[in-house]
DNA sequence: CTTGGAATGTCAACAACACTGACATATTGT
DNA sequence: ACAATATGTCAGTGTTGTTGACATTCCAAG
């Protein structure tokens, strides 16, 4: 695997890490979110929406049909908060609230045709920087990297 | 024919992102700042910062004596929202502001002790999460993977 | 020396998005 | 009937970003 690469000592499964190392890993790390979400922030910015609503879209795509609470889990935010976001985007009509059939308290979260649409040119903005990101690091570099942080 | 793509295709250079691929590097990237950001969140709420207090004192220590437009370029703030940062790192004694010799119209920016000692803190609680991700993926795909997201 | 412009700081207002706390409503399960 | 759950809403607060306007200090060119 690694031989005795620049300062990284991979030798018994130990790895030291400088203090130069560590503080270019958090600016690396700055830089990084701030390109990424550069993009799509530039859209959302037009319609007067945020990063929230686009957290929001993001994830009801991934899981249609999902809770609020469900929703509440995954973002790890409080629901007045969510509540705000989820208000103006059922409101434009790019999200569908349907009460749930089988317990009546729920309401469940999906896209509308609209809301499909704006996601894809969020995730579109953002689809040039990943895969260079996948090219430069290999795919499971990304994975890897990113669990890791989690 | 169809059989290689399953997975990322690194074979001539280019690289095909699948929809899936996509969100879940998107997704990866909110988790990942969001964990990486957690630590140092929790220190500087019991001293009543934020983010934008860590992240002064982290460029301020990689180049000490730097001026306020260094720092405002570097970070990609207005000057009214770094100084306000600024103004209270200033009087709680963590930052140095000191008139420029040649050009007295300038402020050198620098850490005391106890902003040192700060920022050795912060930088201390994120080290476990930046080694186990460096130990993951590699040094060379941290930074490929951050510098093409910048 | 005067004047223009650059660097810096400050005030005020505003918006996005997070938080807490309190409370209302409908529904479910015991 | 009652407690708990899921959701929504109102009101207030804090951090961090934004604009716009304006003052000060200083350097440099005319």
């Amino acid at each position: 695997m690694a031989q005795g690469q620049n300062r990284s000592e991979h030798t018994h499964g130990l790895l030291f890490l400088t203090d130069e190392q560590l503080r270019k890993g958090i600016e690396a790390m700055f830089f990084a979110y701030r390109g990424f979400t550069a993009d799509p922030d530039r859209i959302l910015a037009e319609k007067s929406y945020g990063r929230a609503h686009h957290r929001a879209l993001h994830f009801i795509q991934r899981s249609p049909g999902t809770t609020v609470n469900n929703l509440l889990s995954t973002l790890g935010v409080t629901k007045q908060s969510l509540n705000r976001v989820l208000r103006t985007l059922i409101c434009d009509g790019l999200v569908l609230n349907e009460v749930g059939t089988k317990d009546k308290r729920q309401r469940h979260l999906s896209l509308t045709d609209a809301g499909r649409e704006l996601e894809q040119a969020l995730s579109n903005a953002q689809r040039d920087r990943m895969r260079a990101a996948y090219r430069q690091a290999g795919a499971e570099a990304v994975y890897g990297f990113c669990t890791v942080l989690e």
